[in-house]
DNA sequence: TGCGATTATATCGTGTACGATTTAAATAGA
DNA sequence: TCTATTTAAATCGTACACGATATAATCGCA
């Protein structure tokens, strides 16, 4: 137990912060080449995965609710990535389909993954285990919350 | 060599953004009792460490540009933590210093830390390992961007 | 059937982030 | 010395992120 703060570089939290904002940081300009904030890149790629779900659904799998999403989605709507439309089967849900064009995207940034992993500069192996330490810290953070 | 995108679990970058989302969830609460964003904490913490500095030193610690620091340091001085003063030898900067409040809240704010270690739920050991494999990472991301 | 409770999304206000630009001070060179 | 350049903050516009609240559809149950 120690009696004065820990220094920023000593904070697991910090270092989380600053992983992701560099991360952000490499993917601003691949990501700008289509228009795409990182927030819409991920919301892609969880409908690549899988197309026509409900707000929620990507929320939950985003961690984000629909006073975020909702603005991010209508954008992404008006960029003609994807479509939102009422459940016909249930009228207080929204699906959340893909155009051709949001379609086609996911061909067209496939490099983008490769650029980052240029980036890491680390073998994959290595990366996999971060990520995997990551899930699992993720995981016991929610739990505690 | 893969002809899908990866999926969001996948993704070193989401498992950042991931674990650092769920850590955000879990300081809020705990920062709320002093009224304090976790943006703000993290200058508090670079300011307890090494206080009278200059906005852009904040910046280079904490990755962060004018564009952001300024309003921020502005609403932590209207909040009583710091004050904003131009520096005599160079009016062209401005020095940030702690208010005896900002100080006091160092030990006020001691616990945060061991809660944040609790909710982790792993031992010391392991948790500064993926630190230190986070900081190592984003130096790479930084050399490459 | 009817009505209170629940659920899903949307809206609002505040606070980061960041690219682009502006302003003011300091510095370097002719 | 005078001016062009550089540097440090600040300002502006847009886009997340989130707590609190509103709205509308559905459900549960008497």
């Amino acid at each position: 137990m120690l009696d004065r703060a820990l220094t920023l570089d000593e904070l697991l939290c910090f270092s989380l912060y600053s992983a992701n904002h560099a991360m952000g940081r490499l993917y601003r300009p691949l990501l700008a080449r289509f228009d795409l904030t990182y927030p819409q890149y991920l919301v892609l790629v969880a409908l690549w995965q899988q197309d026509g779900r409900k707000v929620s659904d990507l929320g939950t799998e985003l961690q984000l609710e629909s006073n975020t999403l909702t603005p991010l989605l209508k954008r992404m709507e008006a960029a003609g990535l994807l479509r939102r439309a009422r459940n016909p089967q249930d009228e207080r849900s929204v699906i959340v389909t893909l155009t051709d064009k949001g379609r086609a995207l996911e061909g067209e940034a496939a490099d983008i993954s490769n650029c980052i992993l240029a980036a890491a500069d680390a073998d994959l192996a290595e990366l996999a285990e971060l990520r995997d330490r990551l899930h699992r810290l993720t995981a016991r953070l929610r739990e505690a919350g």
